[in-house]
DNA sequence: CCCTGATTCGC
DNA sequence: GCGAATCAGG
């Protein structure tokens, strides 16, 4: 694969928005995390924060540079060649302080049905208010595919996190979850009297 | 161990 | 320019 137009663009885009780099590996197929992160450099964005604010202001104080950083596997530490030239390429917004709404849920994500519909064995239940107090608390952007995608607590307050716990291979959830988001049925006998 | 980005350097 | 290997950290 090479680096087209499209996927540079693609690149950039999903990097500004804060992707990681692995995201982008797997979105654009054919390149490694690695990839992304040499591009994303050599494009001279790798910092999505706000270096250069002010535009028409003085340039960098320029002084504490080359420093012999002890580098045990490195030779030289040319450090980093800060590029004072680009400016203007990457002003995506001077920060937004329009907050009308708190964050909403973003699509895309395999998000769960809510631990609200069949019923639960006692003993699961209490699993999972156990496991809630130790939930890892994760956001959105810190799943991974081996990380429990089940929610806790409400997306429209901050009181709202992924369990995050390890994922049962091949499934979304952790073990725990997995096994109330996949019940088959209600955990109780059928509704006929077949029971007696 | 899982993950993250940063850097180096042979290609 | 590219990206694997490696480094450094959470």
């Amino acid at each position: 694969m090479s680096w087209t137009d499209e996927r540079v663009e693609t690149l950039k885009t999903m990097w500004s928005e804060g992707k990681s780099a692995s995201q982008i590996a797997k979105e654009l197929g054919g390149v490694t995390r690695n990839a992304v992160i040499g591009k994303v450099h050599r494009l001279g964005l790798s910092n999505r924060s706000a270096p250069a604010k002010t535009a028409t202001k003085e340039e960098k104080p320029a002084a504490a540079v080359a420093e012999a950083k002890p580098r045990p596997a490195a030779k030289e530490a040319p450090a980093k060649a800060a590029e004072p030239a680009a400016e203007a390429a990457t002003k995506p917004a001077p920060q937004q302080t329009q907050r009308p709404n708190k964050p909403l849920i973003v699509a895309g994500q395999p998000l769960p049905p809510q631990p609200s519909n069949s019923e639960i064995s006692e003993e699961t239940r209490a699993n999972l208010l156990e496991l809630e107090k130790k939930a890892r608390k994760l956001s959105l952007m810190q799943l991974t595919e081996r990380t429990c995608k089940w929610p806790i607590g409400d997306p429209a307050t901050e009181e709202f996190w992924f369990c995050g716990h390890p994922c049962k291979p091949g499934k979304p959830y952790c073990e725990t979850h997995v096994g109330v988001a996949f019940q088959p049925m209600s955990s109780r006998r059928d509704r006929k009297t077949a029971s007696r």
